[in-house]
DNA sequence: CCTTCCGATGCAAGCGCTTACATTCCATGT
DNA sequence: ACATGGAATGTAAGCGCTTGCATCGGAAGG
């Protein structure tokens, strides 16, 4: 039913070879005969098959991005932004992306093998089992906001501390000189980043940090609100809080505001990942940017480079930058 | 270097014709012999290769979601939702999934073939010559969100209108008489059946509709919380908005906080999508939610078979419920 | 006019799997 | 002991493409 390259072969009236040889090596064919070809082609609505092609090539050009954190998933603006960065530069580069949540990721090792996946993106936290299984299996491997220690992987990381420093720096200027963390519910690497990005932040402004002004809550607004309920009802609260994404400052503020707390008067919030939600909080939650499309996209080239044998950097870091809005 | 069927007929002494069935058919073949492929399998880290079954069985198990909507991408946490729905279900059905956004469609309906895809899923509202290109390539289509007259394409859509009833109706319930409508930004499909389970609710609750209470905004909050302004600043406002996103919903709580108009006690609000950010406005958005990872199942279903040649329904229809909150 | 050489083309052998058809095996029935 | 049939297995021909190598044709050089 549909036409193969023997049809064109037989309607132009040259062999297999230069059909294909026309498609994917113009150049060794002449002008004349190419011209034939591809008027064959069209008039049969001729389409090379992707899949014999790869068949005969011994190659997938198949890679696929694990989201490797529980309940996380697409949905989570900042995994969606790092998806779609992957999903763009995978179809520039015409690679077939699978995108898979961390869940099933044991099977996923598995036929990730069955499918012929030649590279895969981890992002969130991976476990080291996963990492090995893939290595085991010489799937070449890039890590995506996250680093993993005891493996040498290329990996993609945002300028965690910078980011940190920069809201940090942004609250000391406003005058604030106690300035709460607020953080928890991410994966390892993330928390460990944020917080000594937090401590050199405050030390290299000569600011004190007293172990009652970090405090852990989980993701969802609801814990954050609680936790920052129990920070701010104090007599002596701090007057800014530096929240580990937008959602935990958005029960931050949701907390201020239960306490006849006015931001950014009375107590001045900063967030992290500048998300959709930064612009219909009231007021707008000023929050620190990373580009997370850049991310994925980064991804996606370090492993077509790595799957190609270049040699690439071990550690590519993506730059933070404070979207200034109205809570500070 | 990686092993073969060739490999692993050779090590267990059996034909491949026979190892190819222990792995797709394990019915055909005596106990005895399966468990003696099995092990030569597992000695040899061997996994069939999709590739090359699916060039031997003539099909690519291949299908597209194409979200057909200028800058909507997987950012919106609508179509996010769509499709991680897509995605789980796919995975399931051992399917490969190809997600692309509309802007080089022109371009995807071509290696949409070359690529061997199937079926293709098209949320959004796609264009006309979008459909008639696959059908041309005999693809098999699903619409999601959406439905196009002139084509006879099976689709799966929210109920729009009951979720606009539902909300009317508890406005209505809430002592409401004069209720607006915000809207626009999102395809005519939408807006048509959004707009349309607005006047028909409005009647049967015995309500008048005025064209002054109906208003159009894009679907930034910015725009809508300007759009309110002019709504309700009137001497003779709406007591209640039926907003037709969470997003308009957040810019109308906008304005009312800048209007000094207290929610829920001056003015309602509801929302529709029942999204993330329900949970972080101030007061928490009451919203009509749609099981919209069910919708990208059941697309993929449809689409699954679909293309086995099963008959399957022209209109699915995903019901719709209030997630009541504090808005209203 | 006849080599020489190189660019253009053709030939045919795979790539790893499935499957129709042929063959072999073995448990029955007689 | 032997015919018989169904179950288990083997044989080999593809699936649509690429590509090393062989072949061909014509321009350039002698």
């Amino acid at each position: 039913m549909k036409a193969t390259i023997y049809d064109v072969s037989r309607l132009s009236g040259v062999s297999t070879a230069t059909v294909s040889r026309a498609f994917s090596a113009p150049g060794q064919v002449k002008e004349d005969t190419r011209r034939r070809v591809y008027e064959a082609a069209s008039a049969l609505k001729y389409t090379p098959n992707a899949i014999a092609r790869d068949m005969a090539l011994q190659r997938s050009n198949r890679i696929a991005y694990l989201i490797c954190k529980r309940q996380a998933t697409i949905l989570d603006e900042f995994y969606a932004g790092i998806c779609e960065g992957i999903m763009r530069r995978a179809n520039a580069l015409n690679l077939q992306l699978i995108v898979s949540t961390a869940d099933d990721w044991r099977q996923m090792a598995v036929n990730a093998q069955s499918k012929q996946v030649e590279g895969v993106i981890l992002g969130g936290d991976a476990a080291p089992e996963l990492v090995s299984e893939f290595q085991a299996r010489n799937t070449f491997i890039v890590l995506v906001n996250n680093r993993m220690r005891g493996f040498d992987l290329p990996c993609v990381v945002a300028d965690e501390r910078e980011g940190i420093r920069l809201a940090a720096q942004r609250l000391h200027a406003a005058g604030h000189r106690r300035i709460a963390l607020m953080m928890g519910g991410y994966s390892p690497y993330i928390v460990g980043e944020r917080y000594a990005g937090f401590i050199e932040a405050m030390a290299s402004l000569g600011l004190p940090v007293s172990d009652a002004d970090v405090t852990m809550c989980d993701r969802s607004a609801a814990s954050a609100a609680m936790s920052a309920m129990k920070l701010l009802s104090g007599p002596d609260r701090p007057t800014a809080v530096l929240a580990v994404s937008d959602v935990v400052a958005a029960g931050v503020m949701k907390a201020a505001r239960r306490l006849g707390l006015s931001v950014p008067g009375q107590l001045a919030v900063t967030g992290y990942d500048d998300s959709a939600i930064c612009n219909l909080l009231e007021p707008e939650l000023t929050s620190v940017h990373v580009d997370v499309r850049r991310m994925g996209e980064t991804a996606v080239d370090l492993l077509r480079q790595g799957m190609d044998g270049v040699q690439t950097p071990r550690i590519t870091v993506i730059p933070t930058r404070l979207a200034e809005r109205g809570t500070v």
